[in-house]
DNA sequence: TCCAGTACTATTTTT
DNA sequence: TAGTACTGGA
């Protein structure tokens, strides 16, 4: 437990009772979680299966594995929990699926299908296009996310619109149920609420957990909320890290006050606060306290930091968004030959993804190596999706989705009113669409060879079942095989290397089943390994891409938690950031910590840019600077002595002359 | 079934 | 404006 610091070490050791760590930016807070974790099983001799730590994404609960693996062997972590809420979840509902609504072999939908179950509903609903299906879609999240089911929903609505949405609501909820499906709110929703009404299933999650680890409180919902609560039980054991400053997701449901509710649902909560920041030089780390102090606070707390002062945060005007990006880009270089910087250390933080384009241009002009981070996930191309929804359909007969989707790919020539006659089939006879392939009142329907394509596909699926449910892996590359899904995609794809790379990312799913498998779910369902296949958002391969020396390009919201030695701020405008409907909504204390978390970044060097007119729907609009630069004191900022426009003459001679040794070092080898 | 022309939409996004 | 999602015609 060396190197912690004495609040640290308070945090680590105290386990008398409730526990809330208020960790600022850069405090070391994964550290002092996973050391906890070590002084439970190594202090306490308590049973790392009784351990439970919970994060929300996948990428921190597997550094956090990482990092609690070095300093712990493998045996004696043995059993140890640490997943996200939705992983947690997903166990909790198919230990006894019955329980809880559901049967066995149960589908999960990603955020996609469920958008595309909508999508399908309002098809169906009058005046579909006055709803667009993102804003129903988040409508019925955060009902769910607020434990508001579709009666309740239906007698809130205030207006016919709200009925209509309650009313899609239902048959949302209807569908889910048919298909014997949940989506990803479930996951949170349906344990808690279980927990509520079958004491039993909750006392067998007590006595298994233990002690309850919980990784970026703030950013809980009253779901997640209410799932702590009952897992942690009267007594409280366990300990909750956050930091209300960096509340940035209330838009999706975050109730930052849950960190505040804690004191009041237990009495004797502990609280410490990590203030020693072990990341920024004082300057930058001045600027984050002077802004943050600004927004209201329950619990006050003041960063500090043993780093030097280091070099003043500078503010560069330029012209336009074009000319911001090019500054950037010299800027870059000049760090890269002229101080020896590597690219990697150097990020460019924006409120929004559209800002992102003028960079990627001026980068790639620049030739300059980036990474973008949030381009598609692995699990939303259309070939994983295709080959998802044939193992979703082999664990679940009853998924109608996964059906809808893979039936006719690759094409059997069963078209749309095939499909519409064997819906309303089904419909009447309360089955689901497999079933209903091979009942014998559908001759009265459907043609003979329609029933003939159907029936072959039934049995596709009949014998595929079994093998991929022996061997997952070899299995589902059988299938693939004898669906000819090589030779389909070849089929769809513009070139022979589009579709060799598709088929690649298949053959990549084929290895997780198989390593899955072979590891925790030996003796598990078919289900078991696609539904956590779902969960898992497969990032190492763009881990690994993140690697390479490259400048990192992403949104504020997706920098938290992460960290550079030189960050660009950039379009610190008012309407970027604070965002225009965040003024409008009054809504810029959130705004305020999105910037707080972007200036927090950074370890030794602090650039904001902004323009003097941006370009808007086609128009150009002046910019005013944004309010949180004005809320800086002024002598603590560079805002550099020089027109905009001398610099920008200057900058560009010094990118080019860069650029012009960068070719020459290149021509070098 | 595919492509081209048209209509639509512009905050943040993980699971 | 510009990028994308969808629709309808060949």
């Amino acid at each position: 437990m060396s190197g912690l610091n004495p609040r640290q070490l308070e945090a680590v050791r105290y386990t008398d009772g409730p526990l809330l760590v208020l960790a600022g930016a850069g405090s070391g807070k994964t550290r002092v979680i996973t050391q906890k974790i070590a002084h439970l099983i190594g202090q306490k001799g308590i049973a790392p299966r009784h351990i439970c730590a919970v994060t929300f994404t996948n990428k921190a609960a597997r550094e956090m594995r990482e990092r609690v693996g070095q300093q712990l062997t493998d045996v004696k972590t043995r059993g140890l929990t640490i997943s996200t809420f939705h992983t947690l979840g997903l166990n909790i509902l198919r230990r006894e699926p019955e329980r809880v609504g559901l049967r066995q072999g149960f589908s999960l939908l990603d955020a996609q299908d469920s958008e595309a179950l909508i999508k399908e509903h309002l098809r169906h609903a009058q005046d579909a296009d006055a709803i667009s299906p993102p804003a129903l879609q988040h409508r019925i999240s955060r009902w769910k996310n607020d434990f508001i089911d579709p009666t309740q929903a239906l007698s809130q609505a205030e207006d016919d619109f709200e009925a209509r949405l309650a009313a899609l609501y239902a048959d949302y909820e209807r569908s889910l149920k048919a298909y014997n499906a949940v989506d990803f709110d479930d996951l949170i929703l349906t344990p808690a609420q279980v927990f509520r009404t079958q004491p039993d299933l909750l006392q067998h999650w007590r006595d298994r957990i233990r002690y309850l680890l919980v990784d970026e409180y703030q950013d809980t919902n009253s779901a997640q909320y209410e799932l702590v609560r009952h897992l942690a039980g009267p007594e409280g054991a366990f300990t909750v890290v956050g930091d209300d400053d960096q509340s940035i997701y209330a838009w999706r449901g975050a109730r930052p006050e849950n960190l505040i509710r804690l004191k009041d649902d237990y009495p004797t909560l502990k609280v410490i606060m990590l203030e020693q920041n072990y990341r920024s030089t004082a300057r930058i780390l001045g600027l984050a306290n002077t802004l943050i102090a600004n927004n209201p606070h329950v619990f006050k707390k003041r960063l500090w930091s043993e780093h030097g002062p280091g070099e003043k945060p500078r503010v560069i005007q330029c012209k336009d968004e074009t000319h911001e990006a090019e500054t950037v880009a010299s800027e870059i270089l000049h760090l890269k030959y002229a101080e020896n910087m590597p690219f990697g250390d150097m990020a460019i933080l924006y409120r929004g993804n559209h800002q992102a384009r003028q960079f990627e241009k001026v980068l790639r002009e620049y030739n300059i190596p980036y990474f973008l981070s949030g381009g598609t996930s692995f699990f939303a191309r259309t070939e994983i999706k295709d080959v998802m929804a044939y193992l979703r359909l082999l664990a679940n007969p009853e998924d109608d989705a996964a059906f809808l989707r893979i039936v006719n790919t690759p094409r059997r020539e069963i078209g749309p009113t095939t499909l519409e006659r064997l819906a309303e089939y089904a419909r009447t006879t309360e089955t689901s669409l497999l079933a209903a392939c091979e009942t014998a009142g559908l001759n009265a329907h459907l043609g003979e060879r329609q029933r003939d394509r159907l029936g072959a596909f039934v049995r596709l699926t009949d014998t595929h079942r079994q093998s991929v449910t022996a061997d997952p892996a070899g299995g589902l590359r059988n299938l693939v095989d004898a669906i000819g899904y090589a030779g389909w995609l070849r089929e769809n794809a513009s070139s022979q290397a589009v579709a060799d790379r598709r088929f690649e990312n298949v053959t990549d799913l084929i290895g997780w089943l198989g390593k899955l498998h072979k590891g925790d779910f030996q003796n598990k369902r078919l289900a078991d390994m696609v539904n956590h296949l779902t969960l898992m958002d497969v990032l190492d391969r763009q881990d690994e891409e993140s690697g390479g020396d490259r400048v990192h390009l992403m949104t504020l919201h997706a920098a938290k938690g992460l960290e550079f030695p030189q960050v660009f701020l950039v379009g610190m405008e008012e309407e970027l950031l604070p965002h225009r409907t965040s003024i409008e909504e009054d809504s810029i204390e959130e705004e305020r910590r999105l910037a707080y978390v972007g200036i927090t970044r950074a370890r030794k060097t602090l650039t904001f840019t902004l323009t003097r007119r941006r370009k808007r729907y086609g128009e150009w609009i002046p910019s005013e600077p944004s309010r949180f630069l004005n809320e800086l004191p002024k002598d603590a900022l560079d805002w550099g002595d020089r027109t905009p426009d001398d610099s920008a003459v200057e900058r560009k001679a010094r990118g080019l002359s860069h650029l012009h040794m960068m070719k020459g070092l290149l021509s070098d080898d």
